[in-house]
DNA sequence: CACAACCCTTGATCTGAGTCAACTGGAGCG
DNA sequence: CGCTCCAGTTGACTCAGATCAAGGGTTGTG
């Protein structure tokens, strides 16, 4: 039995970590670490597929994620990157559709599943919980809403500064891993990873960032970072 | 009194008609009727801008509004056009966040608001209400997706296709009226209206599609037409 | 260790859709 | 009735970013 235990204290530590669930009352979440089930995933396994039944909502508890549409022509684009403490697919749970997208495994992944009839079921029950999800599902929207903002209205150099701030941990002065490959970055922000990589150097060639490594990236002018994310190209920009 | 009673009777039949209050049970509409207000809007008369406190959800009950994005150069991106019987703002009123967009009308609109105080009073104390927003709310997302999908995945004939298909209320060979302009359906579907115009003009050539009159359409090739929204383009297209 | 597979970068070229500009036609109005 | 204003169409031109192609670097694996 301790195995048991183990698994148990592991999802229930998932889903304490999870923003969705942060400010829910310890009893509920016994409720559903009682009700969720430890997953362990390798590199690139596929989770579901688009047209699915919706298995349930999905708790990254380590590794990351990609949850991505396919275009006719076989180009992906994703639509969410998952970390630790983040969920996916609650929202095909909640309104009873099919999945709308693809989702797969970037790295090795541990992430916990809350199948759809139970997370009904505590919904039904649970006023509490449910106004909780309500508002966690307004974040999303709001997300979403910024996603495609980006798309629509900037351009690539601003996409690309845009979620170089957001993404920047320290908001300041030190460097900072980026926690995906460049490619899957590229399809989230909708550019090829040749754009994106063009992108960077011409930010590193006028001083804005550094890129101590690959991977790695250090802000050097914030300010002006954010005027090219708002369309304001300096002047010395290739 | 009359005109009082006029009054709330109007506000009532408006959310009666509303989609996402469609299953709800009479006495709470009765309810929400009480908290909600009548607003008569002239064409073209700002509704709220971005950065706004939310004053709550809007219901429209007749005419049209559209909600949109401002790019830093100015140019505006229609995220959600509201008709008769849908609702806008509520994200942001369940969320306490500021709004993430603008809101003006389209034509002469009445609608209805339901101030955010209320509308979290009656989250708060009913819970099959909640239950109903809930679900409300993910088909909100699930349409934010499908736009992004539309622009990602699709060229400017996809998504026009993609728009006809869903927009036919008759499904078949019968002409249906567009309901707004034109200009404002290329800005949904982020396209100039000379890129539209001249894509409803190759889809006509192509002879997929019939328009009697500017403002009115008819889809002669359904399958075709669903092909170029995959994105196989007929041979004879230009 | 050698080999394969993949990621990233850079250069050269192509193209879909935006921009600019000109024209038409209908709606509203004094 | 003639005027202006705005939606829509069409044509010529431009450009940001995609595509195609090639090379170097890193990781993983038998």
């Amino acid at each position: 039995m301790p195995k048991q235990t183990k698994t148990h204290e592991t999802t229930r530590s998932i889903l304490e970590n999870c923003g969705l669930f942060r400010s829910l009352a310890p009893q509920w979440l016994g409720l559903l670490s009682e009700n969720g089930s430890l997953r362990h995933l390798k590199r690139n396994q596929m989770i579901f597929r688009q047209g699915d039944v919706c298995p349930g909502l999905y708790c990254v508890g380590s590794g990351s994620v990609k949850v991505f549409k396919i275009s006719p022509a076989g180009k992906e684009h994703i639509l969410h990157l998952a970390g630790p403490g983040q969920t996916f697919a609650e929202v095909a749970a909640i309104g009873e559709f099919s999945l709308p997208a693809y989702a797969q495994t970037l790295e090795s992944t541990t992430c916990v599943l809350i199948p759809t009839i139970r997370l009904r079921h505590l919904l039904a029950t649970h006023h509490e919980f449910c106004l909780q999800l309500l508002s966690g599902m307004s974040l999303w929207v709001r997300q979403l809403i910024a996603l495609l903002e980006d798309i629509v209205l900037r351009d690539a150099a601003g996409r690309v500064a845009r979620h170089l701030i957001d993404a920047d941990p320290s908001a300041g002065k030190c460097p900072f891993a980026l926690p995906i490959r460049k490619k899957d970055l590229a399809s989230h922000l909708n550019l090829t990873s040749e754009t994106l990589s063009r992108t960077l150097r011409r930010l590193t060639d006028s001083g804005l960032i550094q890129t101590p490594t690959p991977q790695t990236v250090r802000i050097i002018d914030r300010e002006q970072l954010e005027e090219v994310s708002a369309g304001i190209l300096p002047a010395e920009f290739e």
